[in-house]
DNA sequence: GAAACGTGGCT
DNA sequence: TAGCCAAGTTT
């Protein structure tokens, strides 16, 4: 299959006029990004790969300052892998998506340990490395070594289906969208060309309102021609959401919040939490799950709740606030009030509720 | 192939 | 408000 592909590819002029024409507007109007290298210049392994496990299903915006503070913290591969775990969770706390940051500190090991500090430069190499799948191989393949690979990412499935007209729904059309990307990925400038295509759906063939006018490709696409771009590329019907319930409890005392470490696998694994009771499907009953209480206070009920968004439910939480302990607390410490920012996205809510319900 | 896995911005 | 979407990977 994969011979096949780039036998397709091979049998290719150098550069297709179709490549060229994205590589031209590239010059033009590739956008300026932190990990990014100068036009022209070799970009660092390191910062492509971080950049690259950051941006997984996150946006540009989101990223940057946590880019920018990982790069500042951890300047290269060895400095992140002699970091503890816990520090580089805490580091990410916010960004979601935690099991990346747990196999972006393992992958660091594997590197600084096996690989001499050094990433592979080969997808098949990189492709085993935790954390890294298709899309990120390719990526940094194309990006830091400059090696022919199709990066195919949302981006690229939108241009790509819009270009070719490919109706087959999503995720079934990844391979011929696939097939069709290694295609026009030219034997010069392949990293520019993956980013070129990237920066493509990100400015100009975006879901909504693609700029057709300012599109390098207009008068290759099929959908602009048949003027459905916006209906591209077709997407399977998602599932609802169902709605769970809990209980977190707020223990604050001479400044300081009660929190603790969360298991170190599964949601939000490994992270700093605000306690909770178990979450059900069910509102909580006060008795019931007031008994979870990690310690026993004089709880009172904040008004309001807090509700989250999770990828596959959504959690509505009541928060119980104390001041005081009447047993000591276990399993947990006690975390500064500007120290939340180390909490994930739900408890850094959870938090905000309560210190504004006493203010 | 389907489900688990975060979060914030935009319409 | 509710849904969609963002440089996906792992199980």
């Amino acid at each position: 299959m994969g011979s096949r592909q780039t036998s397709i590819r091979k049998s290719q002029k150098r550069s297709q006029p179709i490549s060229r024409d994205l590589l031209l507007w590239y010059d033009r109007h590739r956008r300026d990004l932190p990990w990014r290298a100068a036009a022209g210049e070799r970009s660092d392994p390191y910062a492509v790969w971080l950049s690259e496990i950051m941006l997984q299903q996150t946006t540009v915006t989101a990223v940057k300052p946590y880019f920018e503070r990982f790069m500042a913290r951890w300047p290269g591969v060895r400095d992140l892998a002699a970091a503890p775990l816990e520090a580089v969770l805490d580091q990410w706390a916010g960004l979601g998506y935690y099991a990346r940051a747990r196999n972006l500190h393992a992958c660091a090991i594997i590197i600084s340990r096996d690989h001499d500090g050094l990433f592979p430069d080969n997808e098949a190499a990189l492709k085993r490395l935790p954390g890294i799948g298709d899309y990120t191989a390719a990526a940094i393949a194309a990006i830091a070594f400059d090696r022919p690979a199709a990066a195919v990412d949302g981006n690229v499935e939108r241009v790509i289906s819009r270009l070719y007209h490919i109706t087959q729904p999503l995720p079934a059309a990844k391979k011929p969208i696939r097939a069709q990307t290694l295609a026009l990925v030219p034997d010069d400038r392949p990293g520019d060309f993956a980013q070129a295509l990237m920066d493509l759906g990100a400015v100009i063939c975006t879901p909504r309102q693609p700029r057709c006018p300012a599109c390098p490709w207009q008068a290759h696409c099929r959908a602009a021609a048949k003027g459905d771009a916006e209906s591209l590329p077709v997407k399977a019907p998602k599932k609802q959401r169902p709605i769970r319930h809990a209980l977190a409890f707020w223990l604050e005392k001479d400044g300081a919040v009660f929190v603790r470490r969360r298991p170190a696998k599964g949601l939000l694994g490994g992270m700093l939490e605000i306690p909770t009771s178990p979450w059900l499907d069910t509102p909580p009953l006060m008795a019931e799950a007031m008994a979870h209480a990690p310690y026993q206070a004089q709880w009172s009920t904040l008004p309001g709740e807090v509700r989250h968004v999770f990828t596959h439910f959504e959690l509505l939480i009541t928060v119980l606030r104390a001041d005081q302990p009447i047993s000591a607390p276990k399993d947990g410490h006690w975390l500064a009030r500007d120290q939340l920012d180390g909490l994930p996205g739900l408890m850094q809510k959870i938090a905000r509720h309560a210190l504004a319900a006493q203010s």
